[in-house]
DNA sequence: GGGCCGGTTCAGAGGGTCCTGAGAAGTTCA
DNA sequence: TGAACTTCTCAGGACCCTCTGAACCGGCCC
């Protein structure tokens, strides 16, 4: 089977073919990171950087989903929208947004199914809205176990935003969360800081990789307090998550 | 089981087909929208801007229901009515039509089991009726359930817009009523105050997602008062409903 | 041992999210 | 027409989340 960079099998539709995706963003940067972590997530990723090249493009690639600024230079995001579904009527719609513009033109979006994200988000964000569409799309095979993530007894619900360990619950903070399914969906993987400021705090946060270590200490409190530790400390190298018995 | 990105199973007519819904409007992103959110429902739709390409469509289509807007730029929907029944006789009807429209008109077609909603309408209503006519009609196998809905001690029941807790009636606006069925409809799945505003308020709302807040607020005060809480808030993410115990 | 380094933890400021009460405008119904 | 109800805006305030700064801890090397 053909895998990718992060090791995990590559996303397949049904038919076995890998899954597609086309990232439409003006900001030459942005796109490059997305499509950057969208290739590492076992994804084909194709980019544009206004409306019409994208219709164009999607005519051509006929993507699974499609990641879409809202603010484009020429045409405005619900245009595209009707043309993209207009080329393929089942493509899942990821929209991107300034945090102001939510009530404005992302009205209906949400309606069909589709879904956005308020820039500046982080990257794990975007992974995750974008595997939540594709399985309740049914597309991925890779995906049909669920919204479900384990390890050890820890349990994440990520529709539920559940997090459980020994069957009690445990609540989390927004990020929090984001850090914990990192590290759930990379388990008995050592992941640096750096790849972990990268992927769960937003790409514009100036901050130091401290608070990185100063989550994992609140995780511990709540995910380990009194147990068999599930979260372990890398000297020099970073953090991983794995049960106590292999 | 063929499931849908609603992540509920898809709706089958008896023979096991998918039920087919023909969205007539003429404004673009309301037929959109609307057949965003009804393809979200697990629906087969397609749409059309005019009762000419209605009437073609629907020969093609020969769908189960049909959403008729009553003000079309070349025929008055009654006429796209009567050349429907002709295409196909056991089709349901649900009329869109401005608030001031001639009601009485309206109530005759409707008489005959048909139904109709005013502008602006909610998704939520739109979905509703929908699911109301043909679970009436005997059509799909998933709605024989009838219409009730349950979560812990709290019941919905649809048809009657009654609602009972722990066996004690609550009275509820029609705001409220659609809020606590949409919520009751997705148990267990954290839904974002966009999804909810999308799909309870109507589309052409210009306001804030902080009517959401006050109204949750309003619901708790009615359904979870000195109770055991089934309405939850998730901080960062929206909110959820679910029985305490699991 | 002393200094250094990576990591952990505590305390607290600031900012944001969410809740709620009060009240204005619009609608329904008698 | 007036009263009751519904819907929504606004503003105050409570609480939580996030991040900074600084102290602390243990291992490692000189």
């Amino acid at each position: 089977m053909n895998t990718t960079r992060s090791g995990r099998p590559a996303l397949t539709r049904p038919d076995g073919t890998p899954l597609r995706v086309l990232v439409v963003d003006d900001d030459p940067d942005l796109a490059e990171v997305l499509s950057g972590a969208l290739r590492y997530e076992g994804w084909q990723v194709r980019t544009a950087g206004d409306g019409a090249s994208a219709v164009a493009a999607a005519r051509e690639l006929l993507p699974d989903a499609v990641v879409l600024d809202v603010m484009l230079p020429d045409t405005d995001g619900f245009a595209v929208l009707r043309s993209l579904h207009t080329v393929k009527a089942d493509v899942c719609v990821l929209f991107l947004t300034a945090r102001d513009a939510v009530e404005d033109r992302i009205k209906g979006i949400t309606a069909g199914g589709d879904d956005y994200v308020t820039k500046p988000f982080s990257l794990e964000e975007v992974v995750a809205r974008l595997r939540g569409l594709l399985r309740r799309a049914g597309m991925a095979r890779q995906l049909d176990e669920g919204p479900r993530l384990t390890v050890g007894d820890l349990v994440m619900d990520e529709d539920a935003r559940e997090v459980t360990r020994g069957g009690e619950l445990i609540e989390l903070s927004p990020t929090e969360f984001e850090l914990l399914r990192f590290l759930m969906r990379n388990p008995r993987r050592v992941l640096s800081k750096a790849q972990i400021l990268d992927r769960v705090w937003s790409y514009d946060f100036g901050g130091r990789a401290h608070v990185v270590e100063l989550y994992i200490s609140y995780l511990r409190k709540k995910v380990d307090a009194g147990r068999e530790p599930l979260i372990h400390t890398v000297r020099g190298a970073g953090y991983v998550i794995k049960p106590v018995t292999p």
